[in-house]
DNA sequence: TTTTATTACGCAAACGTTTGCATAAACTCG
DNA sequence: CGAGTTTATGCAAACGTTTGCGTAATAAAA
């Protein structure tokens, strides 16, 4: 056997037929006669014949595949996102192209023109968080190459979303919280400029005069996600005039730090002082002390909306469906999940 | 502007001058003039020209992109690797088409199958747990079309591949216990199936014997990797005559189920009984009760170098050097590190 | 038998590039 | 001023497919 992969080409040759009726005889195109068609098959299989995708993809004008764009391939959030993606491309036969812009503003720039290059014929991105300028998404409009973004979205208009609504999510966590018993609920919160800020914040209020309870600005505090901006934070909301006895975090490193940081001070987790948080982890099932509730953002819910939007938007352009005009504006509600540990993999 | 892009064609028509002068020109060949070389520029310009890949991908024959087959894309350790080969191709100019098996043989080979149409000039490929049959990585090499094994390697003969041997690691965990004090240490290993259960047992047994301690057999019991299984084989090891002092995990889930249940037990982690693990979950740094060490097993560094060699052969392959006889086999040796939690980042 | 359908296949263009080779024009030099 | 050299460009094939259209050969209908 050579190395070089066998072309229809030479399967013609070898037959002394024309390559279309072998194109057509491996297509089972009815007006191939049912000796040459076999014919066809058998040599096809012997010679190990494989159709050579990129003549296909530049014959064809599609490629059957999709860009992915995201910050940072080995974050969890993201890497059960990108599980989602393949899951639901290779489920309606497309493949995955991959990239990580590391929240860089310019290799994303330039991630989004290689794929324009390898003409994609659709593009899934999740922004990131340094990129001020969309110019290059879109530069993709003009070439009618669609794009879902999810998660991370830009400031944009006429764009196909899928995103996660923090609101409800805080409100169920604040109230859980509430219902407990709680009456000063502390929150330690990202830094204002995040959208994600924003609607924890939102939440945090709506919770609290739902309940017709007076909301105390002092209560909540930013912070910039690091561990000493966390300590920062836990110091000032337990030296308050109205000490919480639970405290809302913006995500699980945030809830680590403060747990750590809590249990340092001697104080009992979810007794003296009960957290809850946002999910980003995996594993908080399998640790001790965690917040004794989580809200869920369905990172694979996510990816794999966002796929299947993206494919449809395809299957609608394969089929020269007129360029259409609604766009997909996808909002998942968040969800408070209580963290006892015997319901498993609830990410997923 | 129109939505289709602008071509080399396009180009020369409107410029009246030959396709392959544009060509030419946009290479910067020498043989074409300045002026027309600028006049070339300036309109490509402003058409947006892109050169289409898919073309140029038929005209070479290589497509600059690698495929990469994993397991499973949101388990911590491959989406480390992942983040790894995705930077490495983005330096090198490649890119990565990703896609999961899910453990599934069938999927696995059907994944092969289609990076094989995509014309992939490479492949990255840590095997599915369930493969048993390799016929299909054998195939590629008749196409000539490099891989590269990580991680999980098959036992096929003539192969790249890079692993990490987890014996040297286990020698330094038991090492470390024993120079703390430790007489008795137990290890919950994995099933008897996995290779990587063998390398952790024969480093026990060298620790020991380099100590010239005398090794019990009964302090070994292997472990299904399920709680369930944890809880058994941790009841087994208390029960044990030579009740341990400390214990080796195969990996991180198993401790931290293993610490729960001695928690459970109202045993105090780390002082009456000490724990080791094997570093697969990317927060044990954020943790409270976690394994006083972890054996490093490199996710990151492992798809880089398996990433690198891919390229490298790539490149050779390009040059066209003949079908070179040797084969890459890098072992990375694991290594312990403590777990004070200072240190962070470590598994990048 | 002639006409009309039907069946089975071939021709050639098209997709967008790159590149070896040929060639026309301009320039250099003795 | 003619021969040789350089400079700038064009032609056409090739990469491996798909597919519209044309056309023989055969079969069915008139």
């Amino acid at each position: 056997m050579r190395n070089k992969p066998a072309t229809i080409k030479e399967i013609s040759q070898l037959l002394k037929i024309s390559v279309s009726t072998v194109s057509r005889a491996l297509h089972d195109h009815p007006s191939i006669g049912l000796t040459t068609r076999q014919k066809v098959r058998k040599l096809a299989d012997e010679l190990n014949y494989e159709p050579n995708q990129t003549a296909i993809f530049l014959q064809q004008g599609r490629t059957l595949t999709i860009g992915v764009i995201l910050p940072e391939l080995s974050e969890s959030f993201f890497s059960s996102a990108i599980s989602a993606i393949e899951d639901t491309a290779y489920k309606r036969n497309y493949t995955v192209l991959l990239a990580q812009s590391h929240d860089d503003e310019h290799i994303e720039k330039q991630l989004v023109e290689k794929m324009k290059n390898h003409r994609v014929d659709g593009l899934l991105v999740s922004v990131g968080k340094n990129t001020s300028s969309y110019q290059h998404f879109e530069n993709l409009k003009k070439y009618n190459i669609p794009v879902v973004f999810f998660d991370r979205i830009p400031a944009m208009q006429n764009i196909h979303y899928v995103a996660c609504n923090m609101e409800i999510g805080t409100i169920e966590a604040v109230s859980y919280l509430l219902k407990k018993g709680h009456r000063s609920i502390g929150m330690i919160n990202g830094p204002a400029t995040l959208f994600a800020s924003g609607e924890r914040k939102e939440g945090y209020i709506k919770a609290m005069t739902k309940n017709r309870l007076k909301f105390d600005p002092s209560l909540i505090v930013p912070c910039d996600l690091t561990e000493e901006g966390t300590k920062a934070a836990m110091n000032e909301l337990l030296a308050s005039k109205r000490k919480p006895t639970a405290v809302v975090t913006f995500n699980d490193y945030v809830a680590l730090f403060a747990i750590k940081h809590a249990t340092d001070l001697k104080i009992a987790v979810n007794k003296d002082l009960e957290f809850v948080s946002y999910a980003n982890l995996p594993l908080i099932n399998y640790m001790e002390s965690i917040p004794s509730a989580s809200v869920e953002q369905f990172p694979y819910l996510q990816g794999q909306k966002a796929a299947d939007i993206l494919l449809d938007l395809l299957w609608h352009k394969h089929q020269g469906v007129d360029e259409q005009t609604a766009y997909y504006k996808i909002i998942i509600e968040s969800q408070l999940i209580e963290n006892n540990r015997t319901d498993a993999g609830r990410s997923k």
